[in-house]
RNA sequence: GGCGGCGUAGCCAAGUGGCUAAGGCAGUGGUCUGCAAAACCAUUAUUCAGCGGUUCAAAUCCGCUCGCCGCCUCCA
């Protein structure tokens, strides 16, 4: 079995094999730093993060590079808004970043290059293309020249001439075609300059990306991969440079994942309907972010509404619940009493893997792969439930190893890694304190019950009990006739 | 105008020619209980926007219609 990966660039999805046996070199484009990131980025970061981490599980050692972009048109007119520097503007939402993705539980990729730290590689590149023929200066600036390129528009599907009908291109004298794009630009005074041989100035915002793909993973790697906003004009622009430039193909596999919308619409600064990542996470675990997340295909446009959160956050109780009452049960059982277990849902179980593998080497179907772990969840809750007073040993060893699957398949998401008791005692312990009544409270109403219960003054205990749930407690009656509670999750 | 995508149960969401159309949430019924709660189980689409076509066979391929969205300008 391979891994088949959807290719933009072929409008399919195609079986993966990375051109250097078992090493695949990634590139994903990283964030602007002049703001928090919202949960668009988020998605970005978790996909990849899920991709990174499932590649590695399937054996391949993955070198994975995100770029900071930390100059830019944006972020001059942040700085200066905020009366600061280019630098320390992007330096803090760097911070940011990195305070968020530490948040979301994502693992750091292997570099993170910045572009203002590789202003001799982009220089360089620049240069070259001008040697080729492949870019003009103008005054201070340097222009891509597209019709020089035969590909222009192969990735995304367009041709100079459709581009050319499409009245949204800004008239600039110097450009020798309006879909030229810039390399360089002259800097303006007050702005950062580098020295260049066309004088003093700032790379274009395509150019960082082709000459740090280059420099950290060569003139040719296996994926490349961003947002679906950024096929057009980003990742076409660094095809035509990068390809111009070294005359071999740039890149193996493009992946493109979907939005985040609000109300289907999609969510981007421009248009203000943004929610941040730090705005979430005060809200929701980042664990029922990513379950979330997960449970779409990533090239689906993703819809974040408080409803599918709450939706997520109890699908992930249904889980980590069905591993703790697994986790509450005996290590070691009767070796002589037959196993409860039916075939078939033995022959569930043990396909758990092969299923759940089958479906993440399809596209990463990670909606499909929690499908299969849900499945096997009802099927170990099944066996559970029917387990005598001293269960067979054999029952035994198979809840707690597929348990042990569950959590390390959910783990290339991020999901379940948190010891399920743990999980649910934090859980109730957090709702406990935001409630209007304590433990004294709780347990004297038990007390009284108990006795209205021995007095089979059932009315009264039944009102007691409806108070309590009133507060979130829920009481349950054992069989030994102690009473125990919980807070309602 | 050009290019691309989507439309599957109350909601979310898999499915890329062929076994009973995954799974989650919500709802309903049941096990348990004095009654409950929790947990668990069962159940919920003769049908995949509509119409036509290809095929022994289509949610899946092709065409048209309707509706929604994205890119073509900074954008994950």
């Amino acid at each position: 079995m391979t891994v088949s990966i959807y290719n933009t660039k072929s409008g399919k999805k195609e079986p993966f094999s990375p051109l250097e046996k078992g090493h695949i070199k990634l590139y994903v484009c990283g964030i602007t730093a002049y703001d928090y990131c919202h949960i668009g980025h988020a998605r970005s970061t978790l996909v990849f993060d899920m991709i990174v981490r499932y590649l590695r599980y399937r054996g391949f050692q993955v070198t994975y590079v995100r770029n900071f972009t930390d100059i830019d048109d944006k972020i001059i007119k942040r700085a200066q808004e905020q009366h600061t520097t280019t630098e320390e503007l992007a330096n803090r939402f760097i911070t940011a970043f990195h305070e968020d993705m530490a948040n979301l539980g994502n693992e750091p990729p292997t570099l993170e290059p910045k572009a203002t730290e590789n202003i001799p590689e982009i220089i360089a590149m620049i240069q070259g293309l001008i040697d080729k023929g492949f870019a003009y200066e103008v005054q201070g600036d340097v222009y891509f020249k597209v019709d020089r390129f035969d590909h222009y528009g192969s990735l995304s599907g367009r041709n100079l001439e459709d581009m050319m009908a499409g009245a949204r291109i800004s008239i600039n004298e110097q450009k020798q075609n309006p879909m030229d794009f810039a390399l360089w630009k002259s800097s303006k005074p007050g702005e950062p300059v580098w020295d260049s041989p066309w004088g003093p100035g700032r790379p274009g915002w395509h150019i960082e990306c082709s000459a740090m793909s280059r420099k950290f993973l060569g003139e040719t790697f296996d994926i490349h991969g961003g947002g679906k906003d950024l096929i057009f004009p980003h990742h076409e622009n660094e095809i035509a440079q990068s390809e111009a430039s070294s005359g071999k193909p740039f890149v193996a596999t493009w992946i493109h994942h979907g939005f985040v919308t609000i109300k289907d619409e999609k969510m981007s600064k421009s248009l203000g309907n943004f929610l941040t990542i730090r705005e979430i996470l005060a809200k929701y675990t980042a664990e029922v972010l990513r379950f979330f997340v997960f449970s779409t295909h990533y090239r689906t446009p993703l819809d974040f509404s408080e409803t599918a959160m709450k939706d997520a956050e109890t699908g992930l109780d249904r889980l980590y619940t069905c591993l703790a009452e697994i986790a509450r049960l005996p290590g070691q059982g009767d070796p002589n009493r037959a196993p409860a277990a039916g075939k078939k849902n033995v022959s569930k179980i043990n396909t758990l893997v092969d299923r759940y593998v089958k479906a993440m080497d399809n596209d990463f179907n990670t909606a499909q792969a929690m499908g299969h772990i849900f499945e096997v969840v009802k099927v170990l809750n099944t066996i559970r439930q029917s387990l005598p007073a001293t269960p067979a040993a054999a029952d035994l060893a198979l809840l707690h190893a597929t348990a042990t699957t569950i959590k390390e398949l959910s783990g290339i998401m991020g999901l379940l890694q948190q010891d399920p008791l743990a999980y649910i005692k934090a859980k109730q312990e957090k709702t406990l304190s935001q409630l209007d009544i304590d433990q004294t409270a709780i347990a004297s109403l038990i007390t009284e019950r108990k006795t209205a219960r021995e007095q089979k003054n059932w009315s009264r205990a039944d009102e007691i009990r409806d108070i309590l749930l009133h507060h979130k407690i829920e009481i349950k009656d054992e069989a030994d006739g102690s009473t125990s509670w919980q807070v309602k999750i």
